[in-house]
DNA sequence: CCTACCGATCGGTAGG
DNA sequence: CCTACCGATCGGTAGG
């Protein structure tokens, strides 16, 4: 009797996660497609082929489904960057690995990605500023790998913030591009794009 | 009599007119930081002082707005690549001048620029059909710049889509990031984004 | 998860 | 450029 009393509760607390999780994609697709404030609640519930009020039972409020989405891929994009930093290879290679890490969180998530990427200033305060702390924290986490990798004569005296921004603009952008069913994968891709990055387009 | 009525008509003319830039430049503005859908016609009128209700002496609606900003901004770049293309020089070259040509339109009308870039999604059929036809037309004519480089063995076998979007996320983060205030000028910045993708980061 | 509903705000019009 | 106002829609709540 317990046990299944115990599995019983499982199964709603599975049911209700996952409901939560359906309700949080739904409106991932929405954000990304027409953007967050053109997104209404109606459009989601209609989405998911329930009534608006009943969104409230899974939610607290539509600002919430924005900080879930961008709180989650953050701390996917921070984690990958952290396996990096602590590997012990040169500078090029370290900037190739976080190019591709971060290329592969992206493609596991793309909608979510560009929704982080395009819609994260609707967060309110404290959220929005919290948020913009951890990516100027990420940013600075590259701009010092290809500092580092000036400094050890590995890359050009290059302006490194114009460097760092057209990395994180490529990276950014490519999430309303990229098809994943096309015949390129996040790896080929992200190598690519390091290549090109790296070593220039030019023949030698 | 018939002078006066002439320099009058045209008073109002440039009278109206700029009275409608500045409700545009105005409306620009909000848009680049709040996003069109999250801006009111109330945010609108009271950046420039004024009751909502009066806006509509000037503008025929809030997607007019967008309008005209969009096509007007897509009109500048297409005119800056166009003097580019029929330049006789090799491709490298108009890759570069393409470059510091789009750098500098956005560079004067920066705030404008953001909104051409991030909002255009919000305009009406058949306006946005219009608009994806020129950008894709636009985007195309860097990419076929990049395949005559490879053709001619000025550029490596690069994924052309690949090394255009790269270019094109770089170009359209900048209104974002770049600070005209700043040491660096467009010329430099485009130059030196020129530098980095067509000879990379590395050291040879 | 629903019905019934709230106050606030939206883009825009009429008429001056 | 204003006052006065419109119908539609917004995010969200009460209560079941």
């Amino acid at each position: 009797m317990k046990a299944i009393i115990i599995i019983f509760v499982k199964m709603v607390g599975v049911e209700n996660l996952s409901r939560k999780e359906q309700v949080i994609r739904a409106a991932s697709e929405l954000f990304k497609e027409k953007g967050y404030a053109a997104t209404s609640m109606r459009d989601l519930a209609h989405a998911l082929g329930i009534e608006a009020a009943s969104l409230y039972s899974h939610i607290k409020s539509k600002e919430e489904i924005l900080q879930a989405l961008c709180f989650e891929m953050a701390k996917r994009f921070r984690r990958s960057l952290e396996e990096v930093e602590s590997a012990d290879i040169n500078f090029s290679e370290k900037l190739r690995r976080g190019i591709l890490g971060h290329i592969r969180v992206m493609a596991e998530e793309l909608t979510a990605s560009a929704v982080f990427m395009n819609e994260h200033r609707h967060l309110s305060q404290p959220y929005l500023r919290d948020f913009l702390l951890m990516r100027i924290n990420y940013i600075n986490r590259f701009k010092k790998i290809i500092e580092s990798g000036i400094a050890a004569g590995e890359f050009k005296k290059v302006d490194t913030k114009l460097a760092v921004m057209t990395l994180f603009s490529s990276l950014n952008w490519m999430p309303l591009w990229y098809d994943p069913s096309g015949m390129i994968n996040p790896n080929q891709l992200g190598n690519q794009l390091a290549d090109m990055l790296i070593d220039g387009l030019k023949t030698k």
